[in-house]
DNA sequence: AGCTCATGTGAAAGGCTTTTACATGAGCTG
DNA sequence: CAGCTCATGTAAAAGCCTTTCACATGAGCT
């Protein structure tokens, strides 16, 4: 390690050296565990070995700690996204599908930032600084919708890119508060959070017109809009129907 | 007035008269005005004109109280659905699309129940009589899948209810979620989220091969599946494509 | 009238938040 | 290296909340 003072426990002088990393931390553990309203500004300075004053060397107040939090959830978020939509590699469709995936990924396996960015009661629009973080994640999914809207069949009216980028992110995020957590709240379901958004992004997408049946390389198709065989294929968005 | 001592807050004896309901509507104006987290038990019982102590008498605790609102929420969500559903009337599809805004405008009217029943971090599972509640809502949403399910055209593979359902659910809370509450975490939007949301649920039936060009009598529509005509009207899920 | 039990009250213990005055010591200055 | 200064911690205290406990009231029944 290489940090002077062990930011665990060990024993340190009356300065901490790094309080405020610490007490990001220690608060993302404690939302974790017990949720964004359980968390407690006192509970996180005792966890970092300090008086219960301290965090306001770092912090305005208990709000600041969690928006910070959020803005930081929302940084990666952003990361995550943009990872996984790789710029539409290796197609756009399956792209777009990974990014999908990457919301339920990023639900669960970051609880306490999601916590902190979607279910804390944050006024997000009140704060500047968090809403462009907002709006830069946002954003990958509107890039990626925009680049999806290119590929529309030419005989359908061509959907709004924005649109087509609210649809998806309602519903990852629907599917993510309802299904996706940890254990709170969750209903038993008959498959997979995954499985139920890649299920529920398909038929959304051959409602716009889209082939979806399997990947399709990334040219405008000439043919009219093309409609599932009547023939019911096992390729369709759910699994073989029973 | 049939109350003894009215409720409000005149001159009451000793004993309130009706506490339990009190403590629940001060609790719902509450939550509604700042928040399931920022609710306050000792807040309720001063709204209430009783000492801190006395809501115990009622509630085991703070997360009873919460528990008995969002039952209560569950409760009225459920009426208002089934309501909205209206068995089908006049077509499945219109009445699906009305049960779609019942969930906004619940959501958005009201806040408090939404708040408790949702965001609340109560652990919903955990009490089977709140889960109870939750699923009789849902097995609105899911009795209209199913009736919805039966209309799909006859040669397309049939889509699960049950998916279906999922589907729809993810899609109403989402939106609701990010864009349909009162003012906070708001982000601007091209649309209202009514529109936004039908828009999401009409592309959806179409990607499962539902005619939903303009509301259509509840028949098996004998024909191939429908696409609609290349030619764009102006009557798909958006409005006029610019 | 008298009893009894549900429903309220007061007080107190224990936490959390936030502020204020004061303590430390890290890092710069000369 | 001595000294200064200012960021960073601490202790203490005020104020609010939650929860519990012993005790008070009075509504409803006998």
């Amino acid at each position: 390690m290489s940090w002077r003072k062990d930011q665990g426990r060990s024993e340190r002088g009356y300065h901490h050296g790094n309080l405020k990393e610490a007490l990001l931390q220690a608060a993302l553990g404690l939302i974790a565990e017990k949720g964004a309203a359980g968390f407690t500004f006192a509970d996180a300075a005792r966890m970092a070995g300090v008086s219960p004053a301290a965090p306001y060397r770092h912090f305005r107040d208990r709000d600041e700690l969690l928006s910070s939090i959020a803005q930081r959830g929302f940084e990666q978020f952003e990361a995550l996204l943009t990872q996984a939509w790789d710029d539409g590699r290796p197609d756009t469709v399956t792209a777009f599908e990974r990014v999908g995936k990457a919301y339920l990924a990023f639900a669960r396996n970051e609880p306490a930032f999601y916590s902190a960015m979607f279910e804390s009661g944050l006024p997000v629009d009140a704060n500047p600084t968090l809403m462009a973080a907002s709006e830069r994640a946002f954003a990958i999914i509107r890039a990626a919708a925009e680049r999806l809207a290119a590929l529309a069949p030419p005989g359908m009216p061509r959907p709004p890119a924005m649109m087509m980028a609210l649809h998806i992110w309602s519903m990852s995020h629907g599917v993510a508060s309802l299904f996706g957590r940890g254990d709170a709240a969750r209903r038993k379901l008959p498959m997979s959070p995954e499985e139920l958004l890649e299920a529920e992004v398909l038929i959304y997408l051959r409602g716009l017109g889209f082939p979806t049946d399997r990947r399709s390389p990334d040219q405008k198709p000439s043919g009219p809009p093309p409609v599932p065989p009547a023939g019911g294929g096992s390729s369709g968005p759910w699994g073989t129907p029973k």
